[in-house]
DNA sequence: CTTGACTCTCACGCAGCGTGATGCTGTAGG
DNA sequence: CCTACAGCATCACGCTGCGTGAGAGTCAAG
């Protein structure tokens, strides 16, 4: 006969999982094993097995339990389809990953690399970090090991850099309008909106675009 | 002066991040307004719209918000370790990822390129999903939007996909290898290892590789 | 009977907020 | 002055996928 039965343990050693892992399948009905001892102990049947190996296998996709569960107990519904989708989100995580890799890269760069003529303030386009600039460029002068990361990255990443950058001005235009509309919210004197920005620019008083 | 200040919402439209987003990060200590109305109204400063930037920027570049609140509180602690940690973390999850792509676009030839010589059954190497199997079939024959996809990775990522099997294969020798040694746990009859294994492969009675 | 290895069921914790619930504040209108 | 109504505040649970005890029952062995 096919009736033999495991405890959690003995699945957990066979799929290289945890027994934790096994309460939570069960708790979220994505893999109830089929029988319980009198003393309430769990027992999976091989057909539990079949199934629990299904759900590694669509959790090793990256799918979302509830959705390996859905795949799973509607047989025909998905799958297919839910492996394409799947797909697609691999894809723009992917995507989304590799241009934060880019950002990052180009973060080091700005970094460190020759800073005469691009510190750090310009990672914020006017937006400046001032103070902490200072401290950071005196500390890591040339750390080296990223040499190569830099060679590797040149030029590699404008575009998405400049979304960020642009993220970030987004902020201070936000701000310019915010600034022209609740001036009177706190402010008693009334300065001029050309006066607000450029206290927004550089709040420190060091003016740079002084326009 | 540069004295101004901003209630949460003001920030939150300036930065495009939402309310709860700052209350957050300021039970967190992420970022704690400057100030507060004697109602205890939050009241962000210029000060904080800068740190705000920073975390934000951070936050870009998929840093956790702890590490960004470290990175921040103790400038020149890390930074620029943090931010090649970072790309560490990032370069590995990115090939993860690409691993899952190929993978899924491996389950998906399997799925529906000529399933005569190569069908789902394959896909647990002799530890069939069986019925599954029958209906997934007949349903899906070619839907055919991703025939693209499948040139595109056509032999693309064998080893990815052998190293899945392979962990699947591994449930199977686990258990193998489990019921040479808990067969009497449960059951009374000590059947031969072979039998089990046979069992095993195919608890639903059509043996496939019948050694 | 006791020990020890397993098992069970709560139930909190983590990351980063979303989403109400419930109540106070502040300003405009009647 | 009273009333709306918009904004603010503080809980506090929800979500994902389990990890990690806590406290207690079970089962075969010594």
């Amino acid at each position: 006969m096919t009736g033999e039965t495991y405890q959690v343990s003995e699945v957990a050693l066979m799929t290289n999982i945890t027994v934790r892992t096994l309460h939570h399948y069960d708790t979220i009905g994505l893999l109830v094993p089929s029988g319980r001892t009198e003393a309430g102990y769990r027992l999976y049947s091989n057909g539990d097995l079949i199934r629990l190996q299904q759900v590694l296998l669509y959790r090793e996709f990256g799918l979302s339990l509830e959705r390996i569960r859905n795949t799973l107990d509607d047989p025909g519904f998905d799958q297919h389809d839910a492996l394409l989708q799947q797909r697609k989100q691999l894809v723009q995580r992917s995507e989304r990953n590799e241009a934060m890799i880019r950002a990052v890269d180009c973060a080091l760069r700005n970094l460190t690399e020759d800073q005469e003529e691009m510190d750090t303030t310009q990672l914020f386009d006017g937006f400046d970090p001032g103070k902490y600039a200072d401290e950071t460029q005196t500390r890591w002068g040339h750390t080296d090991p990223y040499k190569e990361a830099q060679r590797r990255t040149k030029g590699y990443s404008e575009d998405d850099w400049k979304r960020i950058k642009a993220e970030n001005n987004d902020l201070m235009a936000r701000t310019a309008t915010l600034l022209s509309k609740g001036e009177s919210a706190d402010g008693d004197e009334a300065m001029d909106l050309a006066e607000a920005h450029r206290l927004h620019f550089d709040p420190r008083g060091s003016p740079k675009s002084g326009h």
